[in-house]
DNA sequence: CGCTAGCTATACTGATCGGTGAAGTCAACG
DNA sequence: CGTTGACTTCACCGATCAGTATAGCTAGCG
């Protein structure tokens, strides 16, 4: 039976989830075949489409839960963070930047998704959600003396930052651009 | 005969390029087959083989291209730029986001293409002649007044703009980054 | 005239793509 | 005991992938 929702995961699923992870993230989507993916998983072709029915599927469960996991990790960061808590939401994407892959997950199947592919929505959604939550945790740091404008000048430089990890030279565009959101928040209290 | 380089191209290959083009911006790299791209290009793909040698060297070309062909409206923007000349990166990017194409064709080439691929090269070029071509504005701007890290914040703006387009709903980003930048500007002035 | 460059047309290769069918194993559960 | 769910094995489907072979056409040029 295809289970998506609801019921908890199987063993193969899981499996099978994080294989795809670990082979969308470095080599792209369209590049790895379901084969390859079962395979790494150690698992069947028949098990893997037992479970999510299509690759299609499987990429938006791939999407679906790499936002979920770190939008725990973030709120778990949140709620033991020093002011400015905005800060968090820059150090939760540099600690997802230990596991390797080229740059940004989300903005890289971004890229790559055809128009109306169900894992669009789960980029836009976890997009809007990460501008939502810098835009607040802005107001709530500056008691809503903040600048109209600052929530999204942080989002700005926390996207510059995401979209080139694995692009360029040694320079790390993340770390600056957390270092300048301090700044910023520094000088609007 | 193979000609990548030196002598100018025929009018097949420019056929080719323009096909890809359009084809890679708006689906993707390894979506787009070389079948496709020779029908729509209205070449045989005898001819495009001919020409290219394979679809990795064509893929390079395409983006060597795409890079040639910003970097001199960029050029010729500057050269009759009101100050800050900076604010003319952030136009021609600008300019360039109205043919269509799911965000930067250069962030996504560096999401799909492996390790080696000769495209990569191109691309982390690019990012690099953009962040140093910011860096430099800034500097002549300001009359080597400029603080040490405006010129990473700028390209961070910058980044962070670009890298959304065809991402989120409606909202602008790249023009809000745009005039996050004429404020910096004017501040350190 | 003959040579060459740029191109067309068509047919083909082996490999891989996403996806399916059929049959069977095994443990948990009633 | 029988049923059910998760899984395996393996063969198979049509389509598409990148890339090649063979042959022929046409215009420019010496």
């Amino acid at each position: 039976m295809l289970r998506t929702q609801t019921t908890r995961p199987t063993p193969g699923a899981v499996k099978t989830l994080d294989a795809a992870e670990r082979l969308f993230s470095v080599r792209g989507i369209h590049a790895v075949g379901v084969e390859v993916i079962a395979t790494e998983a150690g698992v069947t072709k028949r098990t893997l489409y037992d479970r999510f029915g299509s690759k299609d599927a499987l990429v938006e469960a791939y999407l679906r839960r790499r936002h979920e996991q770190w939008w725990a990790q973030l709120q778990q960061r949140l709620a033991c963070a020093a002011a400015p808590a905005v800060l968090a939401v820059f150090d939760a994407y540099l600690a997802a930047s230990d596991h390797p892959g080229h740059g940004c997950p989300f903005l890289n199947a971004a890229g790559e998704l055809p128009d109306g592919h169900p894992g669009l929505q789960v980029v836009m959604d976890h997009k809007r959600q990460v501008r939502e939550e810098v835009g607040r945790l802005v107001e709530v740091d500056l008691a809503d003396a903040a600048p109209a404008e600052l929530g999204e000048h942080l989002f700005l430089l926390l996207e510059g930052g995401i979209a080139h990890r694995g692009i360029d030279t040694g320079v790390d565009h993340l770390r600056a651009a957390r270092a300048l959101a301090e700044q910023l928040m520094a000088a609007a209290q």
